[in-house]
DNA sequence: TCCTCCCGCCAAGCA
DNA sequence: TGCTTGGCGGGAGGA
């Protein structure tokens, strides 16, 4: 049996990337009475002689006489080492990037076609080929171990495959899709993320007992290599190491690109989720880097068949390789979706009969005999993660928050940040359908074209963060500037400007549901609510109820309810009880979830303010205002957390602000309300924040916090601050704060933030508060994992890790 | 300096 | 027992 030759193979397909086969515009065609390999220019004789050795040269040899051009390169070659000695010798050498992985598979590749003849097997004897490439045949087993993993290639016997070309790769691409999601490969991912980010935070702290646990062993989690039907994996040692294999370790870090939108993973996340499902316990320092090397080799190989594309992401931290997916799009596993949704490369005349969808689910899926198939062992790491969460959500005091004036706009950034990546984290079509589900006739459902942008999670930024930035919203007669969070689909879209600030288009306060499940205190705040409230919440609320399924094991309301009843020193009807008998001296209201108070209520109007906003009135008196917000909701914000709000539809903010409390807050806006004026701010960088709190002193100079800090229990100083604006139009008053408790509670179903004026406490420094880290001296909110990709603060806080992300292309 | 990954040792396992 | 297969990590080229 004679290795086949590729058809069509000509210097251009080893010398420079093929083609895809349907690629509309490709160069010109070379004419046809060149030959492939004449020599290019005056020199390049010379330049063949010199680097005769060069692996592309020998190829172009051996397509262009194909029995004994090898031989007689080798004499060359040979020659060459007679005539040139030392560092000539040495020079003459192929160069380290002409001997790579990726060049020799594009050699490899080159031997055959993409789609052969299903009537004619083509087989590749590894002899010929190590022969023919010149390479070793260690080399060679990268590769094919790779083609395999792909059902590209499969074993016949010993030294002996067969190739199969492309024909297999969109039922391998949707079968691999499918069993990475079936893994939960996306959560993994967030997990591994979010870690790293703890890891900011607390580069000291041992949390591998943690990721063990919910990685689960890696007896639970070894993983097989996921087949096709009909394609028999016939490894040579499928006994032993074939859960380190290669081809598992490829197979897994495809599935990877195909669960993760954008198809972008990281290096560093791979090597984690793969030894993670090996053996976390061992996690050292070489098992990292073996495995970035194995990822490094499968990425060769990857990229040779043009599946993945080498970028970089820039992080906080630094820029980080990466690649990204840019094979075919694997629709999701539906009866309906034909294979060949899959397109470019892999859209050939597929004349071989497609393995039904049924026969691809049970053979990857058996129930029953040999298992060949994934696994799903992280379901069970998940649930162990989730219980660790809950845990510690039920263990988790509650604290209230003080934040300084100096730190609101700070948190405005934070918050945008928070809600930007939340809403980038959600799928397109979770969005789709929780659009559509909260709000049907308001949001228009989005493009397709927009999908993606709408869907670009973990960190990327998201062309849609601007649409939930906060907006400052000037309130004349109140002399009350307000920040408001709104999605755009809550509604109409009014304009401000603020000069120094963000500007964003603002939408109309649309009173979003907030949706009860069985909170007594919530009742009890629905009726004070009033009824146009809980009219306007009427829609949302059943719609809510509707999207969300009773098979939540448990909900954030009834998280935080236990959490509530086991720390009497937290009771939320204790707080309940300390908020109202604010309410009843100064404490105002602002619709719930929207509107944050950024300047002072003067003495003079303080009372008519907050009169006036009790009754929900007081941020709604302007035309421009006059949304369906109606009402207030009063309460603390760990009783908020028991809100369900269905995600995406809301405006994650519950506020309740003291104007006391808030009595020197800085105005931020004058203009005119219904001024058209708007400018969009970037979203801001994790340098730009350093720099405006190094400058205004909130943190000292040469320490640097990420861009979406954690969002915690921030006991801040009620003392006077040091705070300055020596630029902008933004002025802070010294010796005034604003005081209130930031929650924030993030799971799949439910998003919320709240505010709400904290009791007082002890002084303390704001930096060091706002700033520490858990496990610091401070370590009252350390962070804990939870399997959404949320984190969660010791007391139940959620946020989740964001950082501004950059992905370049080499 | 760090990223990238070639190279080859050597052990597991097959014929 | 020899050969095939492939895990693994040192260390060097390259950016």
């Amino acid at each position: 049996l004679k290795t086949p030759l590729k058809q069509v193979a000509t210097s251009q397909l080893v010398l420079t990337e093929r083609q895809p086969e349907c690629q509309p515009l490709t160069t010109p065609p070379k004419p046809k009475e060149t030959p492939p390999a004449d020599p290019w220019t005056p020199t390049s004789n010379l330049k063949m002689l010199i680097s005769a050795a060069s692996p592309e040269i020998r190829s172009r040899e051996q397509r262009r006489q194909l029995s004994d051009s090898s031989s007689e390169v080798l004499q060359t070659k040979h020659c060459l080492q007679e005539h040139l000695l030392g560092d000539e010798y040495e020079k003459s050498q192929p160069s380290r990037k002409e001997k790579s992985l990726g060049l020799l598979c594009h050699k490899f590749l080159a031997r055959y076609p993409d789609y052969p003849s299903p009537s004619q097997k083509s087989y590749i004897c590894l002899d010929e080929v190590t022969e023919e490439l010149h390479v070793e045949r260690r080399r060679i087993y990268d590769i094919v171990n790779v083609l395999e993993s792909l059902h590209m290639v499969s074993r016949l016997a010993r030294n002996r495959y067969v190739w199969h070309g492309r024909h297999n790769l969109p039922q391998t691409l949707q079968a691999l899709k499918k069993v990475g999601e079936e893994n939960k490969y996306i959560q993994q991912i967030q997990m591994i993320k979010k870690r790293e980010y703890e890891h900011e935070f607390d580069p000291d702290s041992e949390r591998n007992e943690e990721m063990s646990s919910s990685f689960g062993s890696s007896e639970q989690s070894e993983m097989s290599f996921v087949d096709l039907p009909g394609v028999e994996f016939r490894a040579a040692s499928v006994n032993g190491r074939k859960y380190k294999s290669l081809r598992v370790m490829s197979q897994k870090f495809v599935m990877l690109f195909l669960v993760s939108t954008p198809q972008i993973v990281s290096l560093e996340v791979a090597a984690k989720i793969l030894i993670g499902e090996d053996q976390l316990e061992d996690l050292d320092k070489s098992k990292f880097k073996t495995k970035i090397r194995r990822l490094y080799d499968i990425a060769n190989v990857l990229s040779s068949l043009k599946l993945i594309k080498k970028v970089h992401v820039t992080e906080e931290r630094g820029r980080k390789p990466a690649f990204k997916w840019t094979g075919p799009e694997v629709l999701p596993n539906t009866q309906d979706t034909k294979l060949e949704a899959t397109s470019t490369a892999c859209s050939p005349p597929i004349s071989e009969s497609i393995p039904s969808k049924e026969q691809c689910s049970k053979a990857l899926f058996p129930s029953k005999g040999k298992q060949n198939f994934t696994r799903h062992s992280s379901l069970i790491k998940l649930v162990k993660s989730i219980e660790n969460d809950r845990r510690k959500i039920q263990s988790a005091p509650t604290s209230p928050v003080k934040i300084s004036a100096s730190m609101y706009l700070f948190l405005t950034f934070l918050l945008e940040a928070s809600f930007s990546l939340f809403l980038s984290q959600m799928t397109a079509e979770e969005m789709q359908v929780k659009c559509a589900l909260s709000s049907p006739e308001a949001v228009p459902k989005p493009e397709p074209s927009q999908q993606p942008a709408l869907s670009q999670p973990l960190g990327v930024c998201s062309a849609s963060h601007s649409s939930v930035s906060p907006v400052i919203l000037p309130h004349p007669q109140s002399g009350v500037s307000y920040a408001i969070y709104l999605h755009p689909s809550q509604a109409h879209t009014v304009t401000t400007y603020s000069p120094g600030f963000m500007l964003q288009p603002l939408p109309c306060a649309n009173v979003t549901g907030i949706k009860s499940n069985n909170s007594k205190v919530l009742n009890k705040i629905t009726t004070e609510e009033g009824d146009t409230q809980r009219g306007s919440d009427e829609p949302t609320k059943s719609l809510a109820t509707e999207e969300r399924p009773e098979t939540k094991s448990e909900t954030s309301s009834q998280r935080c309810l236990k959490r509530s009843q086991a720390l009497p020193e937290n009771n939320l009807i204790k707080r309940r009880k300390s908020d109202e008998e604010s309410l009843d001296t100064s404490l105002t209201f602002f619709p719930s979830g929207y509107l944050i108070p950024l300047t002072h209520c003067t003495h003079g109007n303080k009372a008519e303010c907050s009169n006036k906003e009790k009754a929900g009135v007081c941020s709604l008196q302007h035309t421009a205002y006059s949304s369906p917000i109606t009402g207030v909701i009063p309460m603390p914000a760990s009783e908020l957390k028991t809100v369900n709000i269905p995600a995406f539809h809301i405006t994650p903010l519950n506020i309740m602000l003291s104007p006391n409390s808030i009595a020197a807050a800085p105005v931020l806006s004058n203009s005119c309300l219904n001024s058209s004026s708007t400018s969009s701010a970037p979203n801001p960088s994790s340098s730009a924040l350093n720099f405006m709190l190094q400058h205004i002193g909130l943190i000292p100079a040469g320490v640097q916090v990420p861009a979406n800090p954690v969002l915690q229990h921030m006991p801040v100083s009620s003392q006077s601050e040091s705070i300055s604006h020596s630029s902008g139009s933004t002025s802070m008053q010294e010796g005034k704060v604003i005081e209130f408790t930031f929650y924030s509670s993030i799971n799949e179903s439910n998003f919320l933030f709240s505010l709400q004026p904290s009791a007082p406490k002890e002084p303390q420094a704001v930096t060091e508060n706002f700033f520490r880290t858990p496990g610091g001296p401070n370590t009252e909110p350390s962070l804990s994992a939870n399997s959404d990709g949320t984190q969660r603060t010791s007391q139940g806080a959620l946020y989740t890790p964001q950082r501004k992300l950059e992905v370049s292309e080499d």
